[in-house]
DNA sequence: CGGATTGGTGGATGATTGTCAAACCGTCCC
DNA sequence: GGGACGGTTTGACAATCATCCACCAATCCG
């Protein structure tokens, strides 16, 4: 499972906050994080993501800035990749601030 | 003081989240954030505020996207615009945000 | 093998953005 | 009145970005 091979992805220390919250300000991108949110591994389908409207390449280019920005990791099993939230580093690196990322981001829209 | 003009800014309710973190994905208006963390108001020179190398339409413009995404406020008086935080505002609709964001700036760059 | 599945790459395109420069506007004050 | 001051607006320009499309690559399975 975990020792799978994973995209290139930033070294916990070197995740950036403004790169994060460049990467996270795109309703696109926020909406594929509360998917994450559940701490799952999710593919890149984007008919599994509520995100049919999009053309899967598109969502691709998503997750590439979402990885590389450090919010995700991306294992590779076959064909598939397997996506998943970097929840310890994000928490390590920046204490508190996922947590009130997903809680706002329930906040009614009025 | 409090009761002087002010520049136009979302009502409280309609503070967006992306828009919020669209704003602060920048290097110079993250700087701008970590500036008006005092509490306190400041002017708009760019000489005040650490940015010397801007030039002073560029830091208007900086100002004017913190001012609609919802996270600063602008109050007019005279000849002079005293910008601040927008805490309470921020806090009442995102719990914990501001804070998490404002300690995670502090984190060390490696 | 050969087709289907899963997903990424590269190019093209239109929109947004960050920056500067110059002109502008209201206010203060001599 | 007429500068000077503090900021904003407008226009221009290059860079970035989100999106789509067509094609490609690797893997799985019958």
């Amino acid at each position: 499972m975990s020792d799978d091979e994973r995209l290139p992805q930033p070294a916990p220390a070197e995740i950036d906050l403004v790169t994060v919250l460049h990467a996270l300000g795109d309703p696109v991108r926020m909406r594929l994080l509360t998917s994450y949110a559940d701490g799952a591994e999710h593919s890149c389908d984007p008919r599994h993501l509520g995100l049919d409207h999009l053309h899967k390449s598109t969502v691709s280019h998503h997750m590439r800035v979402l990885r590389e920005a450090g919010v995700t990791t991306t294992r590779v099993a076959g064909r598939n990749r397997y996506v998943s939230l970097r929840r310890a580093d994000l928490d390590a690196r920046f204490p508190g601030l996922l947590d009130a990322l997903l809680a706002a981001a329930q906040a009614p829209t009025d």
